[in-house]
DNA sequence: CCGCATTGAGACATCAGTGTCTCATTCGGG
DNA sequence: CCCGAATGAGACACTGATGTCTCAATGCGG
């Protein structure tokens, strides 16, 4: 029952990650149920998706643990966070845009426990010198979850390897477009 | 009549910038007008949304008019065209997620001839030896979208200076969050 | 083998959004 | 001033999705 909950719940992200406005027909048949076993789950499509809510906040916290944020240079925990979390990049994406609609309203708190987080990381960046502090911990925040989005659709539609997820988007948000004097070591 | 089509037209994408989902009738009332008269102006949510995205695409390709990505330096043209794009940039979002629903299903041509533009455009700071070349210009294209759709929201719920737009993306685009050792100019 | 629980299939009512229509009103140019 | 075009308000039918319910079939443990 629990395992099947999660199966459920795993197969409608994958799907809802491809088409947001997946039916529950479609959301039960990808998860090789039926619709009033669907129900029977969850009560309706809000609490579907407050449950891949919170699954995805779960799997950003485990990410975030995983990618111990707190030690060595900060580049390379963005590296290892971004490295861990690739897997949920395409939940992520789905979540984002959701929110995007849930204008003002309440938003999960859990979301702002994460952001706290990754501000804090960046912050860190700056005042040990590794970061620049003209842009400001939140706009990189926000910065590293376009990308992810930008990066999960990339890689679903074609125009990037799914191999390159994890360097491209690293490389850009530390080290950007510019070619810099000193070339960095190409790291895959 | 033309005009009028004009300002509906921009209304709407005022309010579904802000709420993806609005109805006809929200729209209709954003704009000023019946729910009657919009079906006069657009024969459908379909049409109306494809007159959007028209709208987005001939607002894109005059901030590239504007920008003239031949000139000077690769990075200053990138400089430019996101001042230029920056009024769009909320419409912009709004098409950007929309286009992720239209799964495979034939995009407007417009948005090839957009993306051919500012791929050739990385392509150029490449080849002058302004860019690295390990990023590959169909990502940063990518990226651009995804770092104008995260600034648009970012403004708009009120985590980034609007007056900040411009500046933190084109710095995060092109010279990322890693100090370097020669500090750049801060340019507003 | 039996009984209980879970499931799948489908019927059903409901609801929101849409698209079409009518009709009275308003507005502007001739 | 008057006529025609455009508009607003609203009624209407239709569609698609949702949520609830029933019932038969399946399956599993005792």
């Amino acid at each position: 029952m629990a395992l099947d909950r999660d199966h459920v719940l795993r197969s409608a992200a994958a799907l809802l990650t491809r088409k947001s406005t997946a039916t529950m027909d479609e959301v039960a048949k990808a998860a090789g149920i039926s619709r009033a076993t669907l129900h029977r789950h969850f009560a309706g499509r809000d609490a579907l998706v407050r449950a891949l809510e919170a699954l995805g906040i779960a799997e950003c916290e485990a990410a975030l643990e995983a990618a111990r944020l707190d030690e060595g240079p900060a580049a390379e925990a963005v590296r290892r966070l971004v490295r861990a979390i690739e897997p949920a990049a395409g939940l992520l994406a789905f979540l984002y845009t959701e929110n995007q609609l849930f204008e003002g309203d309440g938003q999960n708190q859990g979301w702002t426990r994460i952001d706290d987080r990754l501000t804090a990381l960046f912050r860190r960046g700056q005042e040990s010198g590794e970061f620049r502090i003209d842009l400001t911990p939140a706009w990189l925040t926000e910065a590293l979850y376009g990308l992810l989005a930008s990066g999960a659709w990339a890689v679903a539609e074609g125009r990037v390897a799914a191999n390159d997820f994890t360097y491209m988007i690293v490389e850009l948000l530390l080290g950007g477009a510019r070619r810099t004097d000193t070339p960095r070591r190409k790291e895959s």
